[in-house]
DNA sequence: AGCCTTATTTAGAATAATTCTAAGTCTTAA
DNA sequence: TTAAGACTTAGAATTATTCTAAATAAGGCT
């Protein structure tokens, strides 16, 4: 919940200001923006920035396992700096997009029916739906 | 496993010989195409029928609850005619895509977080990986 | 500091999946 | 039969994203 003001480094990669405020953003406001809403963001601290940056940026983080990028359906993807394993739920209310952790000590193979020995490389669990008592 | 002979219906709607052949297809082979390649295969009995009338079958058939459309990633949509809740294994060496059934019994909230009464409208299982003694 | 090499940024063009538009065709129910 | 509406079609438009090529910035080294 607080915000760590360790700066971002990545080793091998220039940590520019560009990189730094769209990691900034991302950390900043955890309310899964998209690619444009980075990029409006940003260009409040940095108005020179281009939107290819913006999305240069959000790659190279994702790549580096900075950031997770989280895909509704087929809008626009959005992204997490949540490191966690965790899934997303849609409120369809609010259209807030919320984090969902996993039970502790659940497996995957605990739900899903997967053969033995199968190696996950990725997991992606989205819900949509709508709180109670709203 | 077995093909049902039975000929599609929905209230309401006209099963032109398009819609049918978009529904076949999908079941003929589950192997989750994309519009494109419905569009390859429905051509081969429907020579005549165009890529937007594909677009509009599936989609219908998806609004109609007769299909689902999977997404991975940011990838083309894929179809698939088997509606039993379910999520999707894409296997990385064979790129083949496979449906995984949820252990029995199993609830949402036996392995989420979500508050209780929380009403799921959309559930998206996607899994990326590789199966064993490849 | 000045110079060199390479990473990064940038604007704009290109791409690709999907949706839209408008016109033509088919179905159905009086 | 005929009118209304449903459906299909070709092609244009849209939109998120990626690509291209030129400009700039960052480091490392002298
Ligand atoms: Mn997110
Ligand atoms: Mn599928
Ligand atoms: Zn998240
Ligand atoms: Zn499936």
């Amino acid at each position: 919940m607080s915000t760590s003001t360790d700066t971002l480094n990545i080793p091998g990669l220039r940590m520019t200001k560009q990189r730094k405020e769209v990691y900034r953003v991302l950390t900043e406001t955890r309310d899964h923006p998209t690619a444009a809403d980075v990029y409006d963001r940003v260009k409040l601290s940095t108005p020179g920035i281009s939107l290819a940056t913006v999305y240069n940026c959000l790659e190279t983080l994702v790549e580096h396992k900075a950031v997770k990028q989280v895909n509704f359906e087929r809008e626009s993807s959005r992204y997490c700096p949540n490191l966690n394993e965790h899934g997303h739920f849609h409120d369809e209310i609010t259209g807030t997009i919320h984090d969902i952790k996993f039970k502790d000590g659940i497996k995957l193979s605990d739900f899903l029916d997967i053969p033995e020995d199968t190696h996950i490389t990725n997991l992606d669990i989205t819900l949509r739906g709508i709180l109670p008592k709203n």
